[in-house]
DNA sequence: TAAAGAAGTGAACCATGATTCACATCTATT
DNA sequence: AATAGATGTGAATCATGGTTCACTTCTTTA
């Protein structure tokens, strides 16, 4: 007979299915989680409402994947500067970790509130959860090295890797929950760097 | 003419309000605020719907007034333990805060989860946000005695008051979010309060 | 006990927004 | 060109749950 999808056919729907989940990452980092509905989605992307579900099986779906796409990244990014090519100590490690953590939680602005806080429906809260835990799961790495090698005094990685979580996602936020920018960067990152740093690390700053 | 509200009357309003409101929380304590549904109060209260209305402008309204009720009790045995009557430490008060506010949370269980990090509608958010607030603003004042008193290094009161909060979230949260309740309160409860001491008091633990 | 107004009722209404589906249109094979 | 199947359409449908309102019932005062 005739059609069988193929090579082009899957293409034309990786790139549609691309192209459409960049649209509503950045409907999210517009206008957060709530601004994300099926026929704004539609709207921006010039089809039909229907259309969308040809690519993507459901709203809780949607979210899911652009959690995951807006995340992907960021993680890396922390991830790479924990673990770099060369050799540098595990204090100095997680010093350059926060440190980028944080100045692109607030150079991130609506999407990394949306990322980090936004209210979200439970589909999507689960997904967070998988993100916070990825960050956990670098700095219990981390910090479990830095155990080892004597940097960082005996501790619970596990605890104090989430605690790290709570610590970036609670001081960023609270200040994106009320007005839109931070103003002092250093003014903010240097007291949550060093806060870090005692706590994991036994630091004496200044 | 006749029937003018009085001291019986509004007695009885307010006991209905209280009644209302207690059931609410407990809707709450067993299901969360996903649970809490106007119908459903109704019906656990033994009364129309309608009439839930004589007593709360509007779900958010009843959703704020749940959250507040639920949270000022645990606000005020923190800030009890943080500002005791007789003469104690700054430390000691420090970990006596952060003993008292985990054991509570992990005693709580679903009522704590919903109060701490279930995801809700935009007004509860809010005044989710007061009450992290709340906490935020004891230990901020716990935080500057510290400091005044050489106990604690020079640091930001309110970075750290605020990472405090966001600590004692995310640690009992990551658990709270998967499970039922936690086994080993004491494996948990001790290093997060290290972790604070090192962070806030610089301690040498153990 | 009559009247005024408060309190209670609950089915109907409304708003939001996800999801469906009968149909049209396009694309690759024969 | 004919046709099978994929893709696109968008108005209609569904689901949820908050909110309203015309009406009844209760309570207090005269």
């Amino acid at each position: 007979m005739s059609y069988r999808p193929t090579a082009k056919t899957r293409a034309r729907q990786k790139a549609q299915h691309e192209s459409l989940l960049k649209t509503a990452v950045s409907i999210v980092a517009r206008d957060g989680f709530c601004g994300l509905t099926i026929s704004r989605l539609a709207r921006e992307a010039g089809i039909a409402t229907g259309t969308v579900y040809k690519y993507f099986d459901s709203k809780a779906h949607l979210c899911a994947e652009v959690f995951r796409r807006a995340t992907e990244r960021e993680v890396e990014i922390v991830r790479a500067t924990s673990f770099p090519e060369d050799a540098v100590s595990c204090r100095q490690r997680l010093t350059d970790a926060v440190t980028i953590f944080a100045e692109r939680a607030i150079l991130g602005g609506r999407l990394a509130y949306a990322l980090i806080a936004e209210p979200v429906d439970p589909a999507v809260e689960q997904e967070r959860l998988i993100y916070r835990k990825a960050y956990a799961d670098i700095f219990e790495q981390l910090i479990k090295e830095g155990i080892k090698t004597k940097e960082f005094p005996s501790q619970s990685p596990q605890v104090s890797a989430a605690a790290l979580v709570g610590i970036l996602a609670e001081v960023l936020v609270a200040p994106l929950g009320r007005n839109e920018g931070i103003k002092d960067h250093k003014q903010l990152i240097s007291p949550i760097r060093q806060f870090c740093l005692r706590a994991i690390a036994l630091y004496e700053t200044a």
